[in-house]
DNA sequence: CGGGAGGTTGACCACCATCAACTGCTGTGG
DNA sequence: CCACAGCAGTTGATGGTGGTCAACCTCCCG
């Protein structure tokens, strides 16, 4: 119960979890009105998550599947000698677990980044629906092809862009990805990672994040006051930083120049 | 016709393009003869490829899916100054385009590393499969979460560890899953990648890459004249290389200590 | 014989990691 | 109310890993 910011922007006026991935899933494949029926019956249920919980684990076999409704997650590996790497981000309405619906064992951790909330469904529950909705499985099995991309970019972006243009392009994609959820406009955003989890997401140190961030300020791509972004010049930040969306596959804003 | 080795080891002795495909679907799930038959009547077109030749490009409309029949393939992207990433890599048996088979443009390369023979299939066939046969859309399915598996610890990989351990963790994976296509034992390996193939997939350069093999052979991890490969010490080099194969989710060899 | 691709080695240097000190903020308990 | 701890962020000094540039080698193939 503690934790969670049940204020002025309380859960009853946002988009329902069902809502939110109903509107994701149409934009992958436009579904009709029984294929949304199925969806909205399912037995999903809520829970409040405090920061940092740990939603799957390396290692453990995976029943049941995550649906992120409030706040953001991430997921992660290690290296052995303790390293670790933030291999992909998750927004309000991502289905976070297809990756591991068809695998026996999670190979990587799901943890919460803020605060917030997920509703689980059980995987069989998530099996049926797909074996009983073409339509519904193809939007899953998309968004899960989608997110394979982004890994791809994200192999790119580590293994070929210097820290700066790395830096840049984590925020792009947050950005891009952040708007398409719908809650809120390029323009402003509240970042809700650490400059440790930005280094570990690009593959740098918390040091070197910091001092490309204010590189990246000095230049004019952006001004922030702690983790509170304007974004002044979209299009010359999309420049420094190599942003082009294609990868993204139209699940977040796809054009928008200087 | 020309480049392609149609020798003492030519194709008429090797397992066919359908059985490389059921022996790995099989993996995955365990079809049933019903479906072992569909497999079998695709119509599937074979073309014999020339080493470089580009089976898919960025940004292109992709309208067939391509098994790898014979020889080894890579998927890379490029930054915009220019530098290569290559992202995955391919063995015989391997529907390659599953990630693209639902996404309206392609977004990354497709190129042959070695000549060999590819198997053409238009994606309505692809489409109708699954639609016909669920166990053959769930084994396909699976497979792209593998993929997408396998994307995800090569950002670990270029992201946290350091230049040895990359190129030994590159040479592990490359190895393991040569293993699992049946064709060569793990000890002996002719590795179908220039140096500079190889810094293109590590995030490296090719000298840097050179001095990284050089190390490796005096540390005894391996020995190699020119391109052909002697694992001495199989347990050794995973160790130096950070390789836990659980990535791979039973697709390759999973155990096997020193 | 010549040309080109891939591989090898050395010299030098830059980018980024590391270590360390210090700041500001927030929550907690005396 | 202040004291204090702890976390995130900031900045500087220093060093190492890996990039860059260049020369040269071998091998293969025309």
């Amino acid at each position: 119960m503690t934790g969670i910011d049940n204020g002025s922007d309380g859960m009853s006026d946002l988009p329902s979890h069902t809502d939110l991935l109903l509107r994701k899933l149409n934009l992958l494949v436009p579904l009709q009105a029984s294929d949304e029926d199925a969806i909205r019956q399912l037995p999903f249920s809520i829970e409040i998550v405090r920061q940092n919980r740990m939603l799957v684990r390396e290692g453990t076999t995976v029943s049941r599947c995550c649906l992120l409704a409030k706040g953001y997650a991430a997921r992660h590996k290690m290296s052995r000698q303790g390293k670790r790497q933030i291999v992909a981000f998750h927004m309000p309405g991502d289905l976070m677990d297809i990756q591991h619906s068809l695998l026996p064992r999670a190979d990587h951790n799901l943890e919460m980044m803020t605060s917030g909330a997920v509703a689980w469904l059980p995987l069989s529950e998530l099996k049926n629906l797909a074996l009983s909705c073409p339509r519904v499985a193809q939007a899953l099995a998309t968004d899960a092809l989608v997110d394979a991309s982004i890994f791809r970019e994200w192999v790119l972006n580590v293994g070929c862009r210097d820290a700066k243009t790395r830096v840049a392009h984590m925020l792009c994609e947050f950005i891009a990805r952040r708007e398409a959820v719908g809650v809120s406009p390029v323009e402003k955003l509240e970042l809700p990672l650490t400059q440790e989890q930005i280094a570990d997401a690009t593959g740098l140190t918390p040091v070197h994040v910091n001092r490309m961030l204010r590189i990246l300020t000095e230049e004019g791509a952006f001004t922030h006051v702690g983790r509170e972004f304007t974004i002044s010049d979209w299009g010359k930040l999309k420049l420094i930083a190599d942003f082009e969306p294609a990868y993204l596959h139209g699940t977040a804003l796809e054009q928008r120049s200087s």
